[in-house]
DNA sequence: CGATTGGATGGATCCGGTTTCACATCAACC
DNA sequence: GGTTGATGTGAAACCGGATCCATCCAATCG
């Protein structure tokens, strides 16, 4: 392993000099500058991130603290939270629990010393929780919100709302929402916009729930849809909605409508006019890193609301609408 | 941040002393380590994971390179991986790339430095990509074998050929064989198993493929399924059988039974007389970060092959037969 | 033209552990 | 009783960068 002092002593000069090179260019000159990094190139040279950590008190990591991965909704969060953290020279670890319970809170230190910060995906839990998280390191939320705390969420309510409105339109009488998990952050915001928009447009509404973000729990919930009587469906998450889809197409059911985001399982019902919902998980992933990136530098700065809109389309061919 | 010199002065011995009662405790009288203990717990002392890092040219991270997150195939692993890995006090974390191309091997490389080994999970691929990766650590690879590498895998090859003869002593006469991706390594050895119980019996089998480990790729080539004639699939991984399954539901074939690993969508076919294959992915994860751990302690250590035997069962309500 | 300023650089120190080596102690031994 | 050896401990030297501070030099100023 080729260390700084070889590249200075390559280079002709000082560690320091070095270390300026890769950490603050602008304090060197041109041309030293550019002998270092002859040097460097020629040797090798990759900086030992221990010593770096060790010196400056930081260790490069965050860490993206997800329920589970088994729900596809955090797959592409992850994909696009890595990809910008390596952009950001940064290093991400995907560590999965709940925050739920108060005993995760234990290896949720544990965890802290390992790094910078912490973007937190709790969908569901209690705020105190993840204050106490926000003790330790800082912390960015993801689609949840906490007073004093930076979160990025994306704006299903106001999707939800649209979805509700885009149903009634196409003529639909009787509308059925299900409920996510409990203590579900999001559920009441979308259940109240679902609710909204159709009291507004004078449209029946069955409000099921609360029901885990599963597939699974999808399959079970399917027999009390039918029974609603409605006329499309709103799952408060795909897996959910899936589910649904599935059980009803098991027991020949095939017009009733249910929204959830493009999936090959949604695609292969080839479901003209049902409306789709359409997050962008990769863009939450990254811009959730961007927050906790800004937080690292300036740790004082005031706690930040970030709202990405969802668009909604009517078919899955269409372009974007609302 | 309390550090080794706040607990040696507290304790009254050196920070050598503190240091042996963490690495190397028999080094160190009882009565002494008790002072350590008691003052370092009475501090809330935790080492500093750089500063170790530093000293020890190592640190304490392994990798786990999967594919990809979207195949459930792998969430069992890293949750496996990741207790095992915490009880050794290791931290795990979770990479994903294939390995497939060259050009991946810069970001390896660049991992290789943050990370003491690596667990490979490269389903496809050429064996000398691995070996390249072999050359900067310890390498444990996943489910595939390679010469002169350690490897843990899932005996899904034994499980295909019970699988087949299973399926012929429940009356079958006609078994379609659906092959994996490119380049898969285990595919092989799977085709060939069923092929030799088919053959070996009597019985036909049509062989189709390639076919992407993927849900989709599996409601695309369902069609060819059904042409085949067979009556009954045996798939090269569940997240195959699962799209067949769904395909031949939406086209209202439900007396096809298609050999999956338990799972919701199959459980909701009810499907009674259908094998059911049992790979246990956690064991998997956690057998193989005990062998990487192995391989760090003594890196000289001849290369292993693990086999890891994968129940078949005739039924999910049944108990592990074959 | 001497004093001041600011940029570029090197030496030394520090980050917080681990590990080597020397030393002190004490029991066992010839 | 002096030698041997095992055992426990501390001082100091690392590990590999980051950074403070002093120094040096050239450009600018009065």
């Amino acid at each position: 392993m080729t260390t700084i002092s070889d590249v200075a002593a390559l280079a002709g000069v000082s560690k320091a000099t070095v270390s300026r090179t890769f950490t603050r260019p602008h304090t060197v000159s041109p041309e030293t500058a550019q002998r270092v990094l002859n040097a460097s190139t020629k040797l090798g040279f990759v900086p030992n991130s221990a010593a770096r950590q060790l010196a400056r008190g930081r260790t490069g990591i965050i860490a993206l603290v997800v329920p589970t991965l088994s729900n596809s909704f955090f797959t592409p969060i992850i994909s696009g939270a890595q990809a910008r953290a390596q952009e950001l020279d940064l290093q991400l670890t995907v560590a999965v629990h709940s925050l739920a319970a108060a005993e995760e809170l234990a290896s949720f230190e544990r965890l802290s010393r390992q790094v910078d910060g912490f973007i937190v995906a709790a969908p569901w839990g209690t705020d105190d929780v993840l204050r106490t998280a926000g003790m330790y390191k800082p912390v960015v939320l993801l689609d949840r919100e906490t007073e004093g705390m930076t979160s990025v969420i994306a704006d299903t309510a106001s999707a939800f709302r649209s979805l509700a409105s885009h149903l009634i339109a196409q003529g639909h009488r009787h509308l059925c929402y299900i409920g996510g998990p409990e203590r579900s952050w999001q559920d009441p915001l979308r259940l109240a916009a679902v609710t909204s928009a159709a009291e507004h447009l004078g449209t029946k509404i069955t409000a099921l729930g609360p029901c885990p973000a599963t597939f699974e729990a999808g399959l079970a919930i399917s027999a009390q849809v039918r029974e609603s009587g409605a006329t499309a469906v709103i799952p408060y998450a795909t897996a959910i909605g899936l589910g649904v889809q599935f059980a009803l197409l098991h027991a020949g059911v095939r017009e009733l409508p249910v929204v959830t985001s493009e999936s090959p399982v949604a695609e292969a019902l080839g479901r003209a006019h049902t409306p789709v919902i359409d997050v962008d998980g990769e863009e939450l992933g990254r811009v959730a890193v961007n927050q906790l990136a800004e937080s690292l530098e300036s740790p004082q700065a005031t706690a930040r609301r970030i709202r990405l809109r969802v668009p909604v389309r009517l078919d899955p061919a269409d372009q974007p609408s609302v």
